[in-house]
DNA sequence: GACCTCCATGCACACGTTTGCATCCTGCAA
DNA sequence: TTGCAGGATGCAAACGTGTGCATGGAGGTC
């Protein structure tokens, strides 16, 4: 009575013995159907849930897993939308019982990676990577030692999609939803930015989707004239700086970026071009900011919740299934966020 | 050799049994000086921790703490500097061995607190209160069940702070820091906006400290002619709309609410005040989106990592200690953050 | 020397779970 | 009838730690 109930108590309630319990409650085929909605019954009745440390211990695990993930916010660049990501992602493995553990994937002062730390030290029973910043040797090391690895929001070069478990923003579908509402808010004369990190494979898509809708739409791109930033707030600031009279030609502009749209929403500002009158705007993430802007920022929604709750799905999976180990590659879809700069 | 060292590999190299090892690791004064440091010292030569699953299985922990925490972004009210708050809260409560659970202090649906409910279900071993709108009941819940408490950056009306465990901002200092600051800055006709939360205590403070330092400095202070508004974005922004013919007789102005003090500068912005020429302009909180503003904002900061840090040690002390339970108050000092605003 | 005290240490069990192995039962073939 | 197979369930040990109780030894007193 006083307490959690425990495997015990519910053997005892439903007249069999603990470890048939157990194994009805993790799905074991050794149980009969019948006993086991027997004991799910009462289980569900009783609120019944595992006691973590107990598992923990007996499976030898830790449950904790490691975020690679670039939480730098010192200089404001890209690392705006993925602090929220992060953030997802961490609810969505409390939800499956999992914990999550920041991850520098930078050598300490030794010289010696971390990640070798934590796998030596039995830390992490497995990795989420949302950053690629990791090193080659590292990242073999991880696959040596058998920890699952699931990856989001973005992958390294040099590692094939196709042989890893990922989730990922459909980005082509997002740009082509940016242009899309553009070009419904009556804009004709369409900019698109450029975002140049490290050519990065994700802002390619964003401005391939972008692009494809314009000409479905009929218009003539001149591909050539795009204008290109770096992912920072500085990068949009300058890009007005650099272009503003270049600017006043366009009337609808696609930065696929949120960050380096609030740079260029402030610039705009300054240099007394209106928003969305002479010119509207639309970014790339959602990130939490855009609301606070002014005016506030139209944007694509990345699925955020989605894509952790997957990730971390997948990864308890990984991890306490034995299921065929055929990685999935899973693309989930953006949505508009529509508010005042467009 | 395999895996991590346990008690038992320890017990085994120094020559004694596995209780004598869990008695000295954890400072039980039942071993003896001698044996404890060979004990000692052989654990940390290989790196031994302690297994938290066994742990929280034999205490009967789950070594998870509720955090009482305002977190809607919706409406970007005063969250965002508890935000940042609750981030340095959880990697502090990492380090202890503990793990946040964000816990929303309303009624669900079923108007039942889930509070309640944590407590019912052994979710949590204690709580760390952040914001104050926990119902009275709830809080003597959490009394009956004998589980712990500390406070940190503000207390709810009608607990006596003496009675509790709680670690705050000196905000008396910050308000003087940012008067000092204006003044040292070459302001001569200075205004300072008392932020109208509930009459909240923190927020008085920041102006007591700051008149504090006008009159310390010879300064004339027309208490009554002090400007006010809500802690928001929107509350900083309106606070100009309203004001800004009278705003330009001034030379610097202390918003002790950087959330408001973002919307002021854009508002300053769309009227042509220059800042810092025409008006310097400090906050208080010391908000990562500080840096990112147009000019960037001068602030206090408040000494966040440091109350985290407080914070969970105290609740892990008292958890696994059992030392006299004389409540500890205590506060930190902020510091000046200079940037562009002023 | 016998007795007692006090301090340091060991023994053994418990916490809640998982799992290899043993056991029991039912049904079917010989 | 016996034997056997196979499915369902129970038994018991183990994971690493904490702790009440027993034990052992050193030192002191009479």
């Amino acid at each position: 009575m006083p307490g959690k109930p425990t495997i015990k108590d519910i053997a005892r309630l439903v007249g069999v013995s603990h470890s048939t319990v157990s194994r009805a409650l993790n799905g074991s085929p050794l149980i009969s159907s019948v006993t086991r909605e027997r004991i799910q019954a009462i289980a569900d009745r009783m609120d019944f849930e595992f006691n973590e440390g107990a598992r923990r211990l007996k499976n030898r695990k830790t449950g904790i897993i490691g975020v690679l993930y670039y939480s730098v916010l010192n200089d404001f660049r890209s690392s705006l939308y993925t602090n929220e990501l992060f953030r997802d992602l961490r609810h969505s493995l409390e939800r499956v019982g999992l914990d999550a553990l920041v991850v520098e994937a930078y050598n300490d002062q030794s010289g010696q990676s971390n990640i070798a730390r934590l796998i030596r030290q039995n830390k992490v029973d497995g990795f989420v990577i949302i950053h690629p910043e990791i090193r080659r040797e590292d990242y073999e090391l991880i696959k040596v030692h058998k920890l699952p690895i699931v990856h989001i929001h973005m992958i390294s070069d040099g590692i094939s999609r196709d042989s890893v478990d990922c989730f990922f923003t459909d980005n082509y579908e997002g740009g082509h939803l940016a242009a899309r509402h553009l070009i419904d808010s009556g804009c004709r004369k369409i900019q698109v930015v450029r975002i140049d990190e490290n050519e990065a494979e994700e802002f390619r898509q964003r401005t391939l989707g972008c692009l494809s809708a314009l000409e479905e739409a009929g218009f003539i791109v001149d591909v050539e004239g795009f204008f290109s930033c770096d992912c920072s707030y500085k990068g949009g600031y300058r890009l007005v700086k650099e272009n503003h009279i270049h600017l006043r030609e366009y009337d609808g502009i696609f930065i696929p970026a949120d960050i380096a749209a609030f740079g260029f929403l402030n610039a705009l500002k300054e240099e007394g071009i209106r928003v969305p009158e002479d010119l509207k705007v639309i970014g790339f993430d959602d990130s939490p900011v855009g609301r606070m802007t002014l005016p506030s920022l139209t944007t694509i929604h990345q699925p955020r919740e989605e894509l952790a709750d997957k990730a971390s799905k997948r990864i308890r999976s990984l991890l306490f299934d034995d299921t065929s180990d055929e990685p999935i590659q899973e693309y989930v879809k953006p949505a508009l966020v529509i508010r005042e700069s467009s």
